[in-house]
DNA sequence: ATACTATTGTGTGTTTTTTACACATTGAAA
DNA sequence: TTTCAATGTGTAAAAAACACACAATAGTAT
């Protein structure tokens, strides 16, 4: 990355972006049996969250979007405002190189989370960073200012849309196996759930498809695959659905 | 209200204030079983949402607490962050008086919803306006800008709450009955609700205290009073209550 | 005073949902 | 071919939600 460029963001940004607002994304994937989160390293500097600013003539929602697709390479992602966070010491011990800048005011981040699929995702760095890739759920390294207090927050919002929302239609691939949806609750959760159960349940909300193939490669018997009805899931999302866990 | 305090505050606002950031406030109060919100007129205008700026040393919280107290006369209000409207066009129409000042400028708006018992609330007029009053949630008059859309979503969110939260606390007075607590249900949820089922719910939870006393006055057959048994509530709290409306 | 009315207090049976648990099946590995 | 560990399916018990009936009573109308 060349100096220029970060020498007009630190010098320029306040004419593009909006002063004291930023916005910050926590990235969910899962794969291999593990909720994972996209993080960013700076320069020689500690762990934080993919984020940006608002542009003056810009919608919040679209400063996200396009923070998103600028980490991931991806469109038309699943995307939650779920907490403003705005204490003026959240970015305590904040020290970027130009003291003068714009970028070293308080600011008043908009917290995003969004759901990908985890092989789809292209993970680039952004022009403060040099690293950015997948960490497991339970095994994030520390993060800079309040942003694992984001990141909770994300994870309980996300918990709590588990009640109304099926978000294994934006977190798993088109066809996986009841166990790997299973899986996924139960991370999220953080809690394990009854098998048989968990599938009656399941089936009974009258959205997902079971296919003739099943999952094979794996030890042990082989399970069925499934998928999302698209239409039987967009009617039920419009009566707005009861999961209750 | 003098004119000097308004020009003062067209003028200089922007050293007091963060810029192109407010805070609205949904201010929920329960009265002659009708659910209610807190709304000011301004001078000649229409109606609008209880709001205000961001100190720059201030955590949002503690505007959202101050622009309470000061509409309000109350400390100590249950208060709760729902959304922040970030759409460059939320405010669509808007023309204050002075066309060069910081306030003319694009906000984004941190929308709070505040839980208050009615009939301690002393209602205050702020700068901009003379006028501040309850409306029955059904008889709410036009809104500026997209307020009307804040207090949907605030009252979206609400409906939510009641799930784990019980929010007869904060609404009612210290006692009450239980067709009072059906009635504020009713409204939130905007359903019916079979009368008896309810109060075997609502006392399954445990945190309810009857009283010896009735309520009189009122026509026909003397309810018994309640109240919320503090320790049993915060118990249940920290558990985390599973209501499931 | 008395009867009336609308509302409250309480209980019971039915239906539905949730929970707990057992056993047969099967793909891969030993 | 046997073994292992995970999957597929069903059933009974417990709990929660739902529907509904009848007695009690504070004011109101007569």
């Amino acid at each position: 990355m060349d100096s220029k460029l970060l020498k007009d963001f630190y010098n320029r940004g306040d004419q593009i972006f909006l002063p004291h607002i930023s916005v910050d994304c926590v990235i969910f994937g899962f794969h291999e049996d593990q909720l994972k989160v996209l993080l960013l390293k700076w320069r020689d500097g500690p762990w934080c969250l993919p984020g940006g600013f608002v542009k003056h003539d810009e919608s919040v929602d679209d400063s996200a979007i396009r923070i998103l697709q600028e980490r991931t390479g991806l469109d038309n992602i699943y995307l939650q405002q779920f907490h403003t966070f705005g204490d003026p010491k959240r970015e305590k011990g904040k020290k970027l190189p130009d003291t003068k800048s714009w970028i070293n005011k308080r600011f008043i981040s908009i917290g995003y989370y969004a759901l990908v699929e985890f092989s789809k995702v292209n993970p680039q760095p952004d022009i403060l960073s040099n690293e950015c890739r997948w960490w497991d759920i339970d095994k994030v390294p520390a993060l800079i200012y309040d942003h694992k207090l984001i990141m909770d927050k994300a994870l309980e919002s996300l918990r709590l849309d588990l009640n109304d929302h099926p978000v294994g239609y934006n977190l798993l691939p088109e066809k996986f196996t009841m166990p790997e949806l299973q899986r996924l609750y139960e991370t999220i959760l953080d809690d394990e759930l009854d098998r048989r159960n968990f599938q009656k349940r399941m089936l009974a909300i009258g959205i997902l498809e079971r296919l003739k193939e099943r999952k094979t490669g794996g030890a042990h018997k082989a399970p069925f695959l499934y998928r999302f009805d698209k239409k039987k899931y967009a009617r039920a999302l419009k009566q707005g659905l009861k999961l209750g866990w």
